[in-house]
DNA sequence: ATAAGTACGTTGTTTAAACCACATTTTAAA
DNA sequence: TTTAAAATGTGGTTTAAACAACGTACTTAT
């Protein structure tokens, strides 16, 4: 188990090397290994631990009764699965987990974090990074939760471009998409958008130039 | 400061009465009241509390540029709000926090319960119902944001299904919703959804009566 | 049992998003 | 600089979701 390549995740965030091998120990962090195309986690049970990928990748996806299959997200070395099912054991898992490659995943057991009540100072630091993770993922998707509810293409694109706004605390700035990106987050169609870009411009209530956006007015 | 208002809520649950009247006293929670529509909190700004409705109510909206405003949500007594801003005081909020009544709200400041290092057992508990709070959020908007991305009434209806099957371990179940609360839950207009519904029906995908399911093949 | 109210489904129409083909611009490469 | 490739925008068509109006069935109260 090589520190150097998970000292940077934010799980293990300001701790020394030292004390993330002794919480890898303590915790019982298991190392495994998946051969390509094999299932790691299964839909519809439950776990107490996440997953993160030491190398390879993995695949979340949504295989339902009728046979349609959805890929969710890919994670990649570094990233974490299931963290919100280990925090929650008694919840369902929803989503099939996949070796997308070859992969080693080292699997971490929250439940041993949170159960427990003889506490230390390096569960503690793990437990605030958790927090701190959980929340981050919170914000993502309630933003985008948020950005999706209108139904007017108009409307997607208004809020959005109002909570970026909002996070740069100006009314002129650079979006992180390009055009295909922000139609696959907003859940549009690329041309339908571009279409309408162009009739909000034309409208006086925006100016844009590629990913460079000013709301006027 | 009733306690006995307080302490069923999932942040404090399962500490006994004294611990949470510590709890209180240390975070240095603060009862504020308003009068309805007060703005409580203003998008633009950062926060390190959350806040929790002693009495009344409070909207949670959002107000563009452009003077649109969206209700997003109502946080009713017992309820907080701004849990997660308070968890990430760096993240700028994108919502407004508005008194729906006359009100009153205590004030919890998290950021003390995250950054100090002399610990104690209260504020580890805490933590830890923290997480276990943005834990579910996170399920339930990953969950959402899940059953609304498909393009098409169907795709959304079969993904809802899907997940409450997997929920119940069985493909026959009943759910939650009226019609108008699962079309609107899917973002979709009730009688386009229950056209699609009755098609699915006839295709011999699925049967159903009321809220029973039944999920076919 | 009747009446009133609510939930649900059906039909037809309107509207706008998805889709397709292609033009234009921008960027990168030879 | 010319060419190739990618990103973006435009016009026309198709499709399906939204909308409106109404009929039917279920629920509840009197």
């Amino acid at each position: 188990m090589d520190i150097d390549s998970i000292k940077e995740n934010a799980l293990f965030k300001n701790m020394a090397d030292e004390v993330i091998q002794l919480c890898l120990e303590e915790l019982k962090a298991q190392e495994k290994k998946y051969k390509k195309g094999t299932l790691i986690m299964q839909a519809g049970s439950l776990t107490d631990s996440m997953g993160l990928v030491l190398s390879g990748s993995v695949t979340i996806e949504s295989n339902d009764i009728w046979g349609n299959c959805t890929i969710l997200s890919h994670v990649a070395k570094g990233q974490f699965f299931a963290e919100t099912y280990a925090i929650l054991p008694n919840e369902v898992m929803l989503v099939d987990v996949r070796a997308n490659d070859d992969c080693q995943i080292l699997f971490i057991t929250v439940g041993n974090l949170l159960k427990l009540n003889n506490t230390t100072p390096w569960k503690e630091k793990l437990t605030r990074n958790l927090l701190i993770i959980s929340a981050h993922k919170n914000l993502a998707l309630s933003g985008r939760s948020f950005h999706t509810a209108p139904k007017s293409a108009r409307g997607r694109i208004l809020s959005y471009l109002n909570t970026v706004s909002l996070q740069k605390g100006t009314n002129e700035f650079d979006i992180p998409f390009d055009r295909q990106q922000l139609a696959d987050y907003l859940n549009l169609e690329r041309t339908n958008m571009s279409k309408e870009l162009g009739r909000m411009q034309n409208e006086g209530i925006i100016e844009f130039r590629k990913s460079h956006f000013k709301l006027l007015e």
